[in-house]
DNA sequence: GTCTTTGCAAACCTTTTGCAGCTAT
DNA sequence: ATAGCTGCAAAAGGTTTGCAAAGAC
């Protein structure tokens, strides 16, 4: 029995306990397509665990992003951003707002970027994790009063 | 004679007095194509001018952005990177070693992404902004004996 | 002389860490 | 009983800011 859990814990590169702290953690951030950061997690989960510390956010973000079950889409505007959707994909980010959206599609011609753009060949490039900015559709409304081009 | 100088604060969003810090700040960041950071700028200069104080290139960094002098490339690893060539142009950051290559070529067609791409339609994405990752030349090596794939 | 720039140190913010107590096994 | 977790508070690391002194015009 015990050699059964030390083999799971091996297998799959934890020799962790239960929590159902960490396991709210992780659905949290699986369950949105907003891409958030450690602050709107402890946010959400506070009133639900009131002894929860940001502390513990940030560690089990920590654990969760090496053990690739989450990953790492950019610092926003200071504060570093998650995606637990795993199979790496393009971002777009709003250079306004800081809105993250996922790209689809596929990305493995001309190592993701149109003809007439030179990738110095030593480099080799991950189409899946590029990151395009912009503005997104609610900035864009906001700037067709103003004029300002971020 | 007075009012032309202040017509040409106004004009160019100056009102500045002349200091060699802020030239050499600007101009040493204008003359790398290493994409530095405060710290390196901080760190070059500090033999030339032995009471330059971090704040001061801070501050002088974050006027030149602000102007338009200077461009911010990004976060990476926990430090800003700035881009002294201010004509907007994608980006190439080693994931591994954080190393900032400049991509030359046009960027207009499909918005910057290959056919196959589904850029969502509200999204206004300005393609030389675009931030590529994936390995430098030298982490390539490096990778050819370990089996990280970062 | 007036207004800008700078040095210095303190303040800020996000993220990490040390440690003692708690919890799951 | 033995690890691994968590709360709390302190520490880190990068960046900003308040203020008085120094510098430009």
């Amino acid at each position: 029995m015990i050699i059964i859990i030390k083999m799971m814990a091996v297998l799959s590169g934890r020799k962790k306990k239960h929590s159902r702290k960490r396991d709210e953690i992780l659905g949290l951030i699986r369950s949105t397509t907003s891409h958030p950061g450690a602050r709107w997690v402890y946010e959400r989960l506070k009133p639900l665990f009131p002894r929860l510390s940001l502390g513990t956010v940030y560690r089990n973000i920590r654990s969760f992003r090496e053990e690739g079950e989450l990953a790492s889409v950019g610092v926003v505007q200071g504060e570093e951003r998650f995606d637990g959707r795993v199979q790496p994909h393009p971002h777009f980010i709003c250079s306004r707002c800081g809105k993250i959206v996922d790209i689809d599609g596929s990305m493995d011609k001309n190592q993701g970027m149109p003809e007439g753009v030179i990738i110095p060949p030593d480099l080799y490039v991950d189409p899946r994790k590029t990151v395009l900015y912009g503005l997104c559709g609610d900035c864009r409304k906001a700037d067709e009063k103003g004029m300002t081009t971020v």
